[in-house]
DNA sequence: AATCTATCCAACCGCACTGAA
DNA sequence: ATTCAGTGCGGTTGGATAGAT
């Protein structure tokens, strides 16, 4: 509303972050918690704007956060998600605390965007399908049987929790995949999270299965809403008309599901 | 070895939303 | 009802790196 970003401030700084500004970061959220972020460059003296610091600790501070590989259990779970939220980072990040909203983007971006569309490239008739108008009936029948495909593989990639299980597929012999032993800074980072992991771990649950069934998941980074009702409404065999809307872009998970 | 091209991802930007004054 | 500070979110950018030529 007409109000100058922060970040046009003069003698802000700009740029990847050093171990000495997270280190100052974090030890003021340590004292004071992740809060307050306007007063957060004025009392730490550190030159970045507050929105700076937030993502900051957002994306890369914060405890609990998993660095490299997605899991195929957490690339099924995004692809579903995509087709269901669209392009809402940060409720389907909801779904994978570990990660960030920004991880899953970059991810999405940079992998799946491009595995689906090989994978809509070499299968035409799927293709040609979703594009083409459907018929009065064949969609009601075709929607079903998106859901139920839909249900079936967010199912299992909720049931299955194999931390070990990571992507082997050719995509993941990109120069990222290497990120877990990258020699640079933003490995580190860990190290920095895993001092405060102690601290964390009494203020909020680290993994979003546990959260569902145990309590609904902090609200905190907005718009997230708790596993256990979108499984509810996921999951809820009698679909009001008002939510159907949402799964019009499911016909996406036919070609998903031949991914696997 | 040098240069070009593609890829990845951390960080930034701008808009939208919320709640307090 | 209006204004505005604070924050969240999604889209985009640009530097670093790897791979290809």
């Amino acid at each position: 509303m007409g109000r100058p970003p922060c970040c046009e401030k003069f003698g802000v700084k700009k740029g990847p972050w050093t171990p000495e500004e997270d280190i100052i970061l974090v030890s003021y959220i340590q004292e004071h918690g992740p809060a307050n972020w306007r007063s957060v460059p004025t009392n730490t003296g550190l030159l970045r704007c507050s929105k700076s610091c937030r993502l900051r600790w957002t994306n890369y501070l914060r405890p609990g956060i998993k660095r490299g590989n997605f899991s195929v259990q957490e690339e099924k779970l995004i692809i579903h998600l995509q087709a269901l939220l669209g392009n809402r980072w940060a409720t389907i990040a909801s779904y994978l605390p570990e990660r960030t909203d920004n991880d899953i983007k970059n991810f999405w971006n940079t992998h799946l965007k491009k595995k689906l569309q090989k994978v809509n490239n070499n299968n035409n008739t799927i293709s040609n399908n979703i594009h083409q108008p459907i018929p009065k009936g064949q969609w009601e029948r075709r929607l079903q049987t998106d859901i139920n495909l839909a249900k079936q593989a967010l199912n299992e990639a909720l049931r299955i929790n194999n931390p070990t299980d990571t992507i082997t597929s050719p995509t993941s012999t990109s120069p990222s995949s290497s990120s877990s032993s990258y020699p640079t800074y933003a490995s580190s980072t860990e190290n920095i999270s895993r001092l405060l992991e102690g601290w964390m771990s009494s203020r909020k649950p680290t993994n979003s299965l546990e959260v569902s069934e145990t309590e609904s998941k902090d609200t905190s980074s907005g718009g997230q809403e708790p596993l256990s009702l979108i499984e509810t409404w996921f999951f809820d065999d009698g679909l009001g008309g008002e939510n159907n809307e949402g799964l019009f872009d499911l016909s996406v998970d036919n070609v998903a599901c031949g991914m696997f």
